[in-house]
DNA sequence: ACCTGAACACCGTTCAAGT
DNA sequence: ACCTGAACACCGTTCAAGT
C-alpha cells in the first residue's frame, strides 16, 4: 500500500454539491456565482476547481444530485397512467425545492434514466417504440414548460404565473393541482391518438391470468 | 413652437431593437452584452442608457417587438381549433428565429394581447371562463415547453433534443410536425376533459347520491 | 496532489463632466 | 437633452508559484 503522496483533499465534491442545494433554495441556480459558493464554503474561489472543471460541469452534478431521488415506479405500484403521473409529481417536487433547476440541457445519466424509465412505462402500456417516442416527447415537452412556470411562479412575475393565479382565484383549485389536471390531460390526449386502445381489436386485447 | 434644446437623438429605440434581433438570430438573446450591442450599433455603450433603462428592459422591448407580428386569428378564419393552432404556429415560429426568445417574463402588452386572443378562442369555442382558464394555462405551459425545446434543438444538447431526433429518426416526422402532434394531443386532452361537449351528454354521467 | 493569490478578459451600471 | 469616458462592483477562468 502505498504512502499517499501530497496535499489530502480539503473537500468532497459532496460537499460542493451540497452548498450549491443550500443556496439554491434562496437564489436561482443560474444566479449562484463561484465566489458566492466559495464563500458558502469558506474556501477561496479556485480551490473549488481543484474538483469541478468549470460552472457548467457544477450545474450537471448539481441537476444529477436531485434527479437521483426520483425513482421510475415499479409496475406492481399502479397502472401505467398511475405510474407515469407518480413519476412526473416527483420530478416536480425534486426539482420544486430549488430554482432555476431544469431538466432541459442536463446531459447525465439521470436523465437517461428517467427517460428510459418513462418509455418502459410507455412500452408496458402496449405503446409501439414509435408511438412511445412521441409520446415521450410530448410529455416531457410539457413538464419542461411546468418546471419554467414553477420558476416564473416563485418570481412571481412573466404571464403563466398570471394565468395560474386566475386559474386559483376562480376555481380554487391549487397550482399543483392545475398542474395535474394538465398533465391529466395531456396523458389522455395521447391515449386518444395513440396507443394499443386506438387500434383495439378484441383478439389483440391482453389479458391477465 | 419651442425651438428644440439640446443635443438631437442620434439613435432611435427601434435601431436599438433591430441590432439586437440582428444579434439574437446567431447567438441567444440571454447572452447578448450591452458592449455587444453597442459594436453592432458603432456607439459607445454608455449612449445605449440614453434610451433604454437597463437590460431587462431592452429584453422585454425585443420579445414585444417579435410578438407584435404574431396575429390573433379572426373567428373567420376557421374553427376555434384551426384558429389555435394557427396562434401557436405564428408565436412559435416568430420566436424560432431568434435564440432564447421567450414568452417566459415578458410583461407587456403584447403578452396579454396574445393571452386575450387565446382566451376569446376559448370562451367562442363554449367553454366556461373558468374552463378558459384552466385551458389557456395548460396550453401555456406545452408552449412555453416547446420554445425551451427549440432553444435545445437549435443548441443540439440536452434530453429534449434527443427525443426529438429519436422520434424524427423513427417516424420521418419532421420536429415541426412532432410538435404539431404534441398540440394536437393537448388540445384532444382538453376537449376530453373539458368544454361543452363533455357537458352535452348527460347519460354517460352517472350520479350517485 | 492539492492549494491559492494574482491577473486577465469580461460583465451591467453609476456618475459626473461634456455639448 | 443627449452624449460618453472613467470608474465601480462584479463575473468565470488561467496561470504559476506554493505545500
Amino acid at each position: 500500500m502505498p504512502a499517499k503522496r501530497g496535499r489530502p483533499p480539503s473537500l468532497t465534491e459532496e460537499q460542493i454539491v451540497e452548498a450549491a442545494l443550500r443556496l439554491a433554495r434562496s437564489v436561482r441556480l443560474e444566479s449562484i456565482s463561484m465566489r458566492s459558493l466559495a464563500g458558502e464554503l469558506g474556501v477561496p474561489v479556485m480551490t473549488i476547481y481543484n474538483y469541478v472543471p468549470n460552472k457548467e460541469a457544477l450545474h450537471d452534478l448539481v441537476a444529477s444530485a436531485v434527479l437521483r431521488d426520483v425513482r421510475v415506479p415499479t409496475p406492481e405500484e399502479g397502472t401505467w397512467e398511475e405510474r407515469l403521473k407518480q413519476l412526473e409529481r416527483d420530478a416536480r417536487s425534486a426539482l420544486a425545492d430549488f430554482r432555476g433547476l431544469s431538466l432541459d440541457r442536463v446531459d447525465s445519466t439521470e436523465s437517461a434514466r428517467l427517460a428510459e424509465g418513462v418509455m418502459s412505462i410507455l412500452a408496458s402500456a402496449g405503446f409501439t417504440s414509435t408511438e412511445a417516442s412521441l409520446a415521450f416527447a410530448t410529455m416531457f415537452t410539457f413538464m419542461i414548460g411546468q418546471i419554467d412556470v414553477d420558476v416564473e411562479i416563485a418570481e412571481k412575475g412573466g404571464p403563466a404565473a398570471a394565468a395560474v393565479q386566475n386559474v386559483s382565484q376562480v376555481t380554487d383549485m391549487t397550482p399543483d393541482e392545475i398542474y395535474e389536471f394538465g398533465f391529466d390531460a395531456v396523458i389522455e390526449g395521447l391515449k386518444a391518438r395513440l396507443g394499443p386502445r386506438s387500434r383495439r381489436t378484441p383478439t389483440t386485447r391482453t389479458r391477465r391470468r
